[in-house]
DNA sequence: TGTACATCAGTGAACGCGCGTTCACTGATGTAC
DNA sequence: TGTACATCAGTGAACGCGCGTTCACTGATGTAC
């Protein structure tokens, strides 16, 4: 009686443990291997888990991709626009591509962006999964336009679109180049494209 | 004696034409299912022939998978930068962003360009893709710097190689969204972007 | 407090399937005499 | 020209493997009395 606040439910904590356990496994290996490549028991080993207790935590691996996307998508954004406000207005644009465009995004697999490892896959998968895409671009729009420059003959929402795109095409070519010289040029390459579109006009 | 050279080498020409037929169903199916995607078996089906004939084509699926995707990057920017003298140097650029960022192209996924279907999967599959895919983008690049306009502080190469990541990055978003009012946004959304790139400077 | 029973998170083997690759074979084409 | 043999492009079944999913089970935790 006296413990029951912390013995009651101690097994529904337990399973609770293991669903983020197994949804940040997923979240890494997603992002290593992509949507087909993270498999079911690989992500449970990950987990320190085996295959046949997954179908406990989640429906189907369509839920669980589902699930660690938007995760691990929502994890980016959070990173990318944090401590923005250390500086100048004008500047922020050019920090966040500064932030994605970096050798070290592009080094940190499992960590990064899950963009690289999704989006290519996603028009040849699950169907659902074209509704999480699109939610976190979305998202990412939204966040991204709050800190672009106005440009004559273009919306502020078109140009954190088009400068999601640059993003992750620049980054997305780098990983697969990555090891030879022509990986960092695109890093480079894309974060000066990308300087046109958020300086303002003169 | 009188029809030797129609005869002679008629089973040489005939494994010839099928090596062709196979290189055009892989690059089909390769631009539409992906590296993974693109099984030997399928694309032999494709070819109106059956699996176990494929090595005697080529030494394993990598070779076949490095063969296709040569030939449509090649044929990818053949179509790109074709009549393009009709028209002054400096519209030259943004008709070529055009083309590639086209609702037209998004939907022609089997005969388009190849990049959605490869760039995401080279990080992640056997190591001499990289360097095919390398070679396609130094090609592109090289294709592409003549239609641009000198810039300040970029290099006529890393302004194409910037417009290459947001011309991939933004078919492959739309691609993945296609069916959604999004995907066509970000098509518009790069077109946009990328003409800063292409324009002259003020 | 102690005992008997219920719950349920996680295990591990099995399923049907598609994959890349191998191989004994078939039968039309080409060659030798 | 006609016959016997060699070549070789393509067939189709088989292999070992990893996949997503299912399921009978185990054993620690929780509940009832």
């Amino acid at each position: 009686m006296l413990d029951a606040g912390r013995t009651l439910g101690s097994k529904a904590e337990q399973k609770q443990r293991s669903h983020a356990t197994i949804l940040e496994s997923a979240g890494r290996l997603l992002r290593e291997r992509g949507i087909s490549g993270a498999s079911v028991a690989d992500v449970m080993k990950g987990a320190g888990l085996t295959v046949g207790g997954f179908y406990a935590h989640f429906a189907s691996k369509e839920a669980m991709i589902d699930a660690a996307l938007r995760r691990t998508a929502k994890a980016m954004r959070d990173r990318l626009f944090a401590r923005l406000d250390d500086k100048p207005a004008a500047e922020r644009g050019e920090a966040v591509l500064k932030r994605y465009l970096s050798a070290a995004h592009r080094d940190e697999v499992g960590d990064g962006c899950s963009l690289p490892a999704v989006v290519g896959e996603v028009s040849t998968s699950a169907p659902e999964h074209k509704a999480a895409l699109g939610d976190q671009i979305e998202a990412f729009a939204t966040d991204l336009e709050a800190h672009l420059p106005q440009h004559a003959g273009i919306s502020r929402r078109h140009l954190a679109i088009g400068m999601i795109a640059l993003m992750y095409g620049g980054l997305t070519l780098a990983r697969a180049l990555r090891g030879t010289e022509l990986s960092d040029e695109v890093l480079r390459a894309c974060r000066a494209v990308g300087r046109l579109a958020t300086q303002t006009q003169p």
